[in-house]
DNA sequence: CTTGGAATGTCAACGCTGCTGACATAAAGT
DNA sequence: ACTTTATGTCAGCAGCGTTGACATTCCAAG
């Protein structure tokens, strides 16, 4: 309910309520029209965003393990691999026994499942390119500032660590 | 896997696929902070992100009707009502058939609901705060740009009418 | 070498929240 | 008055989170 703020003689006007509330619902808004050309692709396949996001990683380490895996999605192992099982099955994922350690499962995507994620990569690509463009490049380079600013600490850091 | 372009004379670095596929990760570890927050506090009261939903949008238009949150929230009606039926059980939103017309639910919170919505938002606008506040303006508006370009058509619509 | 514990991954079952379908009620048009 | 349309509710299914139990493998202690 504050609608303005001083603070060490500087005015943060960017920091009122109000304005926090805009970037929360834009947050919401964007969020969905992010996900939504993928959905739609998913959904002729008969999967989810969990595929989506599994595939994503995969592609960009290949051979990763599902231990990694569950670091970067965030979610249990019992989680991911109900979605590695279908993929598998499909014939979109390679699944490999370690030969350093058995107990490892290494992953790499199949031809089917490069398709796959080109045909998801290609269309979320081009919103983002869209928006880029409409927006500019300062604009961009405000908008990842503020994305790695609300990370938390660890996801922030692999963030960055992969560049 | 191209590096870079040049068009209408003009060099767009910020659009290389290296550059789209970072705003895309971004933008997926940024999300699961701006929600981890709010995450927590729902947990405790055994409730999920669409109470939330359902709640930041009643505080934020009291007497709106479920028609009108399904055009916002963006899920069907039978989704929405599960979540408001749990509400209106627990005493957290009010939902009084309409004078004009009967067949309209016109919904409010309560005090024990906008207790709850004022925890969540409390949480998530602080670190919206602290991420804005650590970019800085500049970056902010940049951010708010990208965001609302990436929206669907009449999901911007409604976003900018809104404000 | 054996054994016990830790790490990796799989299978099962549960809950939240999307979805479609069927339906009750109220309003509006013919 | 009757049909059509709009609003909201109830029921059941699917995707994808979760915890729990377990098999396999590795490694370190004895």
């Amino acid at each position: 309910m504050i609608e303005k703020r001083a603070q060490g003689g500087e005015s943060l006007l960017f920091l009122t309520d109000a304005q926090l509330r805009r970037g929360i619902e834009a947050m919401f808004f964007a969020y969905r029209g992010f996900t939504a050309d993928p959905d739609r692709i998913l959904e002729q396949y008969g999967y989810g965003r969990a595929h989506h996001r599994a595939v994503h990683f995969i592609n960009r380490w290949p051979g990763t393990r599902v231990n990694d895996l569950l670091t970067v999605l965030g979610v249990t192992k019992q989680s991911l691999n109900r979605v590695l099982r279908t993929l598998i099955e499909d014939g979109l994922v390679d699944s490999r026994v370690g030969t350093r350690d058995r107990r490892e499962r290494h992953l790499t995507l199949t031809d089917k499942g490069r398709a796959l994620e080109r045909a998801l990569s290609d269309a979320q690509t081009a919103r983002m390119r869209d928006a880029f463009r409409r927006a500019g490049p300062d604009a961009v380079v405000g908008f990842r500032r503020v994305l790695e600013e609300m990370m938390d600490e660890d996801l922030r850091r692999l963030f960055e660590d992969v560049a």
